[in-house]
DNA sequence: AGGGGCATGTAACATGTTACATGATTGT
DNA sequence: ACAATCATGTAACATGTTACATGCCCCT
């Protein structure tokens, strides 16, 4: 079977569930929400994915059209195996997530960059969140499996994980600026 | 100079600012929570990756010890090299987030994975929450600078983020059941 | 003296990225 | 007819993982 930690496969199974596509229509998902906020992946990776799958049977080509295009969709054993990997709880996942890197290494910034650094993440977030919500309030309430609503849940979280890291990044700030006070107080007093 | 986009060396750069460690105490530290929430990494990556970046002045051997165990520290061109890596705002990276994708593939699945998905997730947020919760009350106020308060505004960003995954776990069930349950009336009703 | 953990490394393999490459079709 | 976009691919390189490999030191 496939390995339980190859996403790409998996996010072109999910892609190819919810409807049928071609390997360039895949490419152009990747470039919009999904390859942005959650998996990136280019052309050279896709097609030889694609070919592979067929191999193994997990899609199959549906349609030849014009230009050599292939639509691929998602076969009974594609969509088991989506299944499998979704419910998959082996945790002995390799987590590989630059923003908490960066969160964690906040620590090792002295405490001006720190709070400039949490300043810039506290704009972004509150920017990023307030996209989101725009987006969500312009498209109606969420209906599974229907396929135009595909990624709104996934919208929706995150839009309620920005606002949780604009929160954060304040928190933080206060934290590292109130105790930056209290010191400068306390040196004050002890200087005089 | 050093990609933009490579996590590994800037994860050690920002270990060894706080406190220097061998190739050895810096494989067991990606052991636990850095490891785990944030960026994984295995010995056979990280000493390679120590010896490039002795190389490149970005880590010195400050110290020999027993078994040929070499003690790193961050060089002042290593300290640098962090700095600019928090700082660039340059968001052409590329995201590999499996726990957002797999967001974006419950629309996939059919309504009833999908809701016994989400309650899997609404478990273990919660109980992820609740862990670092605990782990943050154990521990005192956080203090810039203190290496032993390294990782703590990255635990107080986990939990948050965590009790945002749950909310927003509860609420997506109770949009896709609240819909069944409507349609259920409505094929009845248009039924009788 | 021997077992367990300390400490580092190499080699083969799998995977992913960048650059290079080709040709078909559609619209103007 | 020509430009833009559609549509797919290969090859070289960089990176990461698994398996294999070695030896030292400390404790009992």
């Amino acid at each position: 079977m496939y390995d339980a930690d190859m996403s790409l496969p998996h996010a072109l199974l999910g892609l190819l569930i919810v409807r049928p596509r071609s390997g360039y229509e895949l490419t152009k998902e990747f470039e919009s929400h999904i390859g942005r906020h959650a998996w990136a992946a280019g052309h050279t990776s896709i097609y030889p994915e694609l070919n592979r799958m067929a191999e193994n049977g997990l899609v199959e080509v549906t349609h030849e059209g014009a230009r050599g295009s292939r639509t691929y969709a998602a076969t009974e054993a594609g969509r088991a195996e989506l299944r499998r990997w979704m419910f998959d709880r082996d945790r002995s996942r390799k987590v590989r997530n630059e923003e908490v890197l960066r969160m964690f290494l906040i620590s090792a910034l002295d405490p001006d960059d720190a709070v400039a650094y949490l300043r810039g993440i506290a704009e972004e977030s509150a920017e990023k969140a307030a996209e989101l919500a725009k987006l969500l309030a312009a498209t109606g309430p969420i209906v599974q499996g229907d396929p135009e609503k595909f990624g709104l849940l996934a919208a929706e979280y995150g839009r309620r994980q920005y606002e949780a890291v604009h929160g954060w990044a304040e928190w933080a700030i206060t934290q590292i600026t109130g105790q930056a006070a209290e010191e400068s107080r306390s040196s004050r007093a002890t200087a005089s």
